[in-house]
DNA sequence: ACGCTTTAGTAAAGCGGTTTCGTAACCGGA
DNA sequence: TCCGGTTACGAAACCGCTTTACTAAAGCGT
């Protein structure tokens, strides 16, 4: 493998200016510029980037850390990331920490190792401290999607507290008052603030909220199945359920067929997220949309101008958007009780 | 930040001795270690990744390039692959190359930079013989799959022909005759070999294919839905599809969906890779299963054993397994005419 | 013909580790 | 008491590139 020594040797100048050259610090001679090109053609000649991060302490690579690749929210949002990054001339490392929260710290501590000039942070786990303390006010970390408490670096989130109470507006407009809830793993923002914009619409409506219409705890589906199948068995069973992700939506759609429900006209469904699948459920899921791939493109951004020295505002909010699809019908069951 | 000379100050020791505790070459009285151990905490160091690479050659990290870590089999297969890598101290660089030829080319060049030790490839763009010539017979690439032809470095790859000959057994042994095949573009290993599949099977059972029964061309799933849309026009039409890929799959359910035809009642449908959306869909999708997860496995011990200066085999090829769910039945209108 | 400015380059010191070779000090045995 | 072998550690070269500081030679105006 050739050096940047061979290749001065070749065309008889010094390592420094074959340096220089290619790293236009310098303007040669034509025929000076020839010899070394045709040195670098001829020993096939590539730079040892290793070499030259060491050297110059810049890296030109960013983290991506993702609580789990597999899932298509993260994938989307990882796959704009990098398309944004490969535009700036960036690479980026990607690592799926299937929230472990060692794999969470090991991705911190690449910023340490001098592996990438910077990350943007995804996790789902609610945090104690460990991350927060690690992250700090680091000047090369942005938080995408979901908070990390405690920490002053920029932070990009979506309209969460809205796009709630759309989806739940949109129900009630539809006629709902029994109206379930699916909500997440307690402790993280996006499902606060869901959970807030859900009982905000329901209060400005008039509705009380029965305790017994929610269901709290996880994103997994096996859990919004189980508490689908719990609702239907109540006295009075809700003629809406608003999954607050899409992933509680596929469980939700699960429990239903189960129980031979049909959507829309035996009960109304609305997700959150507006993933791919959810328009090929039967029916269409409607859903409010996140805009996924706004989020990885302007995360990269945001890390961009932060390691330029800029500083971007610490808190941005992307809107959400409600997507009408065939999942939200009128009540059929007329309710008095409410 | 510290360095290793900081650390060897502050013990009283020489640099190369910290180097060597470090790396465990060499064994210290309690004392002095106890008084390393001490620095290193006091001053928060943490060696710098780039020397050691660049000092020792070695970098610890392997590339995974995919076409498009959006696309469910990727991300899933991405993500066995990081765990895998993981399990051994590996770092991963994943990339995306959105099927872009410059950035396929743009990864492998990441093997010349020093950035990695090795990658696994994956592409599904047939190749013109630049990706080939880039490979060749490096000692550090694997090709998992999808081929590239004419390179010697080993190669993972699936069933395919018994996979689709297994599916359109399953078709012709629920009663189907007049079966329809939707393939992905010309020139990609998994796509003739699915095709050979698909007419041997038919051959055994004597069936004769029709060529307005086939449709090739892309993954798709908007042409699989005109493709199947034109199917259902046809004087005659196909009382199953296969659908050689999954992505197909959802092209056939839309076009199926659109037109008001059932499945399986009026016509059924069986896919191939078994994404987790199949089951989803309605209803839920029969279909050969890949075994994604192994492939990102083993891709990866692949990789590690040929980076060990072992030699794996040239070729594997990973069993394939029919998932029946309930979107094939018997076909409703009886076929005389075949 | 001389001094001054360009032009065209170079030597050498890093960047932060690893590694080869070597040595001083100590220890036990003859 | 002297020798050979451990034990405990260090000096310096090296990985391949960048960059600062500097110089020799050519060009130029007067």
């Amino acid at each position: 493998m050739a050096t940047i020594h061979d290749v001065a040797q070749d065309a008889g100048v010094s390592p420094t200016t074959v340096s220089r050259y290619l790293n236009n610090r310098i303007e040669l001679p034509p025929s000076t510029a020839g010899r070394i090109d045709a040195a670098i053609a001829k020993l096939d000649y590539r730079p040892n980037l290793l070499a030259k991060r060491l050297s110059t302490g810049k890296t030109e690579a960013v983290g991506l850390v993702t609580p789990e690749i597999r899932e298509p929210f993260f994938a989307e949002l990882a796959s704009a990331f990098e398309d944004e990054a490969d535009r700036h001339g960036y690479t980026v490392f990607m690592s799926s920490t299937r929230s472990d929260r060692d794999r969470e710290i090991a991705s911190l501590e690449r910023l340490h190792d001098r592996h990438i000039d910077g990350l943007v942070m995804m996790t789902n786990t609610p945090d104690d401290g460990t991350l927060a303390n690690l992250i700090g006010k680091r000047k090369n970390v942005v938080i995408v999607d979901e908070d990390i408490p405690g920490v002053s670096v920029p932070r990009l989130f979506v309209e969460n507290t809205e796009g709630a109470h759309t989806a739940t507006r949109h129900l009630i407009e539809a006629g709902h008052r029994r109206i379930a809830y699916l909500g997440g793993p307690h402790g993280l923002l996006t499902v606060t603030e869901r959970r807030e914009g859900f009982l905000l619409a329901m209060n400005e409506a008039g509705i009380a909220v029965r305790p017994e219409y929610v269901a709290m705890g996880s994103f997994a589906p096996e859990l919004a199945r189980a508490a689908t199948r719990k609702f239907l068995e109540l006295p009075l069973p809700p003629t809406a359920i608003f999954a607050s992700s899409d992933y509680l939506a596929i469980g939700a759609v699960m429990g239903l067929k189960e129980a031979g429900v049909s959507v829309p006209d035996d009960i109304s469904l609305i997700g959150f997220d507006d993933m791919p699948f959810g328009a090929l459920l039967t029916p269409p899921l409607t859903a409010i949309r996140q805009p996924v791939e706004q989020l990885g493109r302007q995360g990269f951004l945001t890390l961009l101008a932060l390691l330029n020295g800029e500083a971007p505002p610490l808190l941005t909010r992307l809107p959400v958007e409600l997507i009408v699809r065939q999942s939200v019908g009128a009540p059929t069951q007329k309710d008095f009780t409410a």
